[in-house]
DNA sequence: GAAATAAGTCAACATGGCTGACATAACCGA
DNA sequence: TCGGTTATGTCAGCCATGTTGACTTATTTC
């Protein structure tokens, strides 16, 4: 029953309801492009990974949990729940495999053992450096391409991209803390 | 039967096997601190719209589609394929639903009658608007707080993370181009 | 000792990818 | 005009990964 626009003339490029005016001197075009190319980057960004787990009977869901383990070895599951955004339950789901297939081990924590601190094996350490590694090529090379000084505009911009409210978390993080991260918990 | 490496020494920080050395200047470490920067900075810009669709009952695959047909009204189905680079069962899934609610609406191709222009209706237009409003507020701000001239960085960074034989397909799309995307296919 | 907390589990469901097979309509070249 | 190719649509089923809700176990804390 919805009678849709006249199909004859759609989409006038100029005509923005109002939802743009002006956000802080960027014209709403030019942002929608940004968002254009971010999705594309992030596209991109996750092709060469998704391709080498699909060998290993994995998912971007396990490339997740095994990314975070190695490079922040001695996690708790609560860390990295809060880190990914899911259910504990779906954590499980992957986590269960990973452990499984030897790729990750848990003990339980040191101060509280009702925690589990998850560490990569040499296994899991090997994989989640080759599914780093294109990664890690794309980056260094699209860094080169943005030119001297961008890795901080990058840095300030990727950072900013985040929600205000979990910054510290995330700041926190990427300090590469050995020990389990409770700062945005009770800590500080 | 797969003996994990001793738990009690994991995760050497220094001790990488061999597939860093270093990358065109920039060492590992601050490479996987981009890694993680883009995927927390990729989370939370798709976060808006996602509670906004859930309302509507749709998913982050309805906003794709919506979004380009949106931006690139008249757009083609294999042209949206090649975009998102899905298959078309996948897309045909959300697009129908799209076009069942009244969101989008198709016309048959000007030259090629066989083809299937999209074009959003004024309800998918607004719905579009108001998926994008919070990503381009995050987006502004994070480029204010990027510096000025961040702009042209971020567009290079950003480009450059596109597989580089997919570049000239997304400057063509960048550009907003009202007519079919044919760029790639057979034309130039 | 009771309550709170960290983690694990079972069950069911939704979304959005995928493959394979096949149908229809339209175009295009011989 | 006919036959092959192309653009799109569709059916059926599978898989990965997200969700909610309910419940258990071990441990810490008050």
């Amino acid at each position: 029953m919805e009678k849709p626009a006249d199909p004859k003339a759609p989409a006038k490029p100029g005509g923005n309801g109002g939802a743009a005016r002006r956000r802080a001197n960027f014209s709403e075009a030019k942002l929608l492009e940004f968002a254009e190319l971010l999705f594309f980057a992030y596209r991109d960004f996750t092709r060469d990974p998704d391709a080498i787990l699909k060998d290993f009977g994995m998912g971007r869901a396990h490339h997740r949990v095994l990314h975070f383990v190695n490079r922040h070895s001695g996690l708790r599951v609560a860390d990295l729940l809060d880190i990914l955004t899911i259910t504990k339950q779906s954590l499980s789901r992957v986590l269960k495999q990973l452990i499984d297939k030897g790729y990750i081990v848990q003990r339980a924590g040191a101060s509280d053992r009702r925690e589990r601190q998850l560490f990569p094996t040499e296994k899991g350490r090997a994989l989640a450096e080759r599914l780093a590694a294109p990664q890690l090529v794309r980056l260094a090379e699209a860094l080169r391409a943005s030119g001297p000084g961008s890795e901080a505009v990058l840095r300030r911009f990727l950072e900013a991209m985040v929600n205000a409210e979990d910054r510290p978390k995330v700041s926190s993080i990427m300090q590469a803390s050995p020990v389990p991260l409770k700062a945005g918990k009770g800590g500080g």
